[in-house]
DNA sequence: TCCTGGAACGTTACCGCTAACATCGCGGCA
DNA sequence: TGCCGCGATGTTAGCGGTAACGTTCCAGGA
């Protein structure tokens, strides 16, 4: 007894109800002038009939091309992400290909695990959001011989392709831009501390150094990023410095709960307090008073990515390269 | 000549190291009660020799399942998707299930291509952001005889498991708790005018109707929401109606907007203006005033979403259903 | 008239894996 | 001793496409 198909509309019944083979109704479809007009038409009006949806995974088995690409974010819920996926998304949808979106919480093993599904799922390259991996991660990506591009932060020895911005010179400009103001006891809040919030911390520090300015007032913690976390750790940081009269928070959820927190204890930002934040995300530019942040282009590295990858995709030989997509200081009425 | 093979280690070489066919390998992995102890020890060490990755699409293809499922989000920065995505990706990653995200951008038709296009992936079932499809989506999705929810609101006339809370009764119980704390000249204020927003409007104006108010300061736009955009829309209200004593934003970035706007106003929330919003996202509970809103349990959505879905996927027969989550007012500072 | 070449379509053999059924070997029991 | 049953492994035949090469047919030039 055969197996029992599936039940869907196959190639195959096109074929039959065409009168033709089925590679002539594959040809159709991927080669569209390399059938007769008249064919291609009642083909065509076959597949309109049947609802035929061709089978993707079939077509990648046999042709060793999924036509997907994998996007490994940090988070789902940070706009950061949404932002950079966005532009990859555009990018690589034009080119034919499909998004498969995965999220490692901010832990390289998780990215590793990903990795592994996704190549298990045949995609043709992948979009990871940092240039951090497990030796296994690096290890799979090496022998799977596919595109890599490495997003968001900067690194001197890339698997392939890099697209990113200096997170550490951004934290210095951000800290440089608030001592050019005028703030001399300005301190720093970070959360998270992933990779690229330590580079941004050290710009940070390599900011006020060079001015002579202490480093000391320097609030972390490895919790996750929140508005209500940026009020708490303001909280803490006026409490162990009460002479502070700058912040730079790593990011912008950070910055606006700082903000909310002003308001609560009736603190004027920016006479009392100056606030900066860290990319530019829409809030900054809502609240009031409006936020100084150092803005990514986000948007501008996915499309970067999707652009270079498909590059590569399509034959590209493979050459380790960077771009630095740099970043804009915006000074905004918290400053 | 034969069809060059994809380079990658397959079923085949793992067989041909540990001297056994291929199917025992395929069996090993799958059930490996049904191999000997030794024997499947030998084969997980050439696995991990080798570092075989199995190729999904194969076994896909020839199981007929997929072991994925895909998720249609109308976007995927707004984080009441992304709760969703959570609650829906944890239940069934533990099934074993891969999630594959799609956004929508709001559009049915965009929903119609995604399910198009993740049946061409073949899934083994779907979650949607929505009841409302385009016909050729409903037909699609009837053919493939696959599992689907449909989440976030309730519908009488379910594809299939239907998972939500009731959005009019939400948003007349937020109009019920805005009257009761003493407001009369209630505005409403909506942005997108998806169908969502709209059941929203509605039970705000059930609520007023009831009541004897006037419903007449109702400010909408189809216009994407944003925190700006909820500025704007209050600036055009507190002009139309000046008298307007407080407003029910129908999303939680609105009202955020909204306060950031009387703040620039020197308004005081809720003194001369009270505020709600619609989620219960963290900002709500970050800002000052603390915003009041209607939580809705989109954690628990997902969750059964994908509770149900599993059912379904391991058997249970086919029997439309729905789900009430349910939903909360939260009264804050601003009302 | 014959030959040639190319457009249009067909045949074959896979891609890597799994469902279904077949086989083998061995212990236990009549 | 012989047969049965069952656990452990193998064989076969696909799943639904596509790459590579083959065939057919007809126009056009020598």
């Amino acid at each position: 007894m055969p197996r029992r198909s599936s039940g869907r509309v196959t190639l195959q019944d096109i074929a039959e109800r065409v009168g033709v083979s089925k590679v002539t109704v594959s040809r159709a479809l991927r080669e569209p002038q390399r059938v007769s007009e008249t064919l291609r038409l009642r083909i065509e009006e076959a597949i309109e009939v049947l609802d035929y949806i061709p089978n993707r995974q079939a077509g990648a088995l046999s042709s060793g091309r999924s036509l997907s690409v994998a996007l490994l974010v940090p988070s789902i819920s940070n706009s950061v992400f949404s932002d950079v996926q966005r532009g990859v998304d555009e990018g690589l949808r034009e080119a034919g290909y499909q998004v498969l979106i995965g999220h490692t919480g901010y832990s390289i093993l998780e990215e590793e695990r990903l990795i592994d599904t996704f190549l298990a799922y045949g995609v043709d390259g992948f979009v990871l959001s940092s240039t951090r991996h497990t030796d296994h991660a690096q290890r799979l990506l090496t022998r799977a011989r596919l595109p890599v591009v490495e997003t968001m932060e900067l690194t001197e020895t890339p698997l392939d392709i890099n697209v990113g911005l200096d997170q550490r010179a951004a934290g210095r400009a951000i800290g440089e831009a608030l001592i050019a103001a005028g703030y001399r006891r300005i301190g720093f809040c970070g959360a998270r501390l992933d990779y690229r919030v330590q580079l941004r911390l050290a710009g940070w520090e390599d900011a006020l150094k060079e001015a002579g300015l202490s480093t000391q007032r320097c609030q972390t913690t490895p919790r996750p990023s929140s508005y209500r976390l940026g009020g708490e750790l303001l909280s803490a940081m006026l409490e162990r410095w009460p002479d502070m009269d700058a912040v730079f928070c790593c990011n912008d959820d950070l910055a606006a709960g700082a903000l909310f927190e002003c308001q609560r204890r009736r603190l004027d930002v920016p006479g009392q307090l100056a606030l900066a934040g860290f990319n530019g995300l829409d809030i900054t530019d809502a609240t009031w008073p409006t936020l100084t942040t150092v803005v990514t282009p986000r948007r501008a590295i996915g499309e970067r990515a999707a652009s270079t990858l498909i590059a590569r995709l399509r034959g590209q030989p493979r050459e380790p390269c960077r771009h630095d997509m740099g970043f804009e200081i915006v000074l905004r009425q918290s400053t």
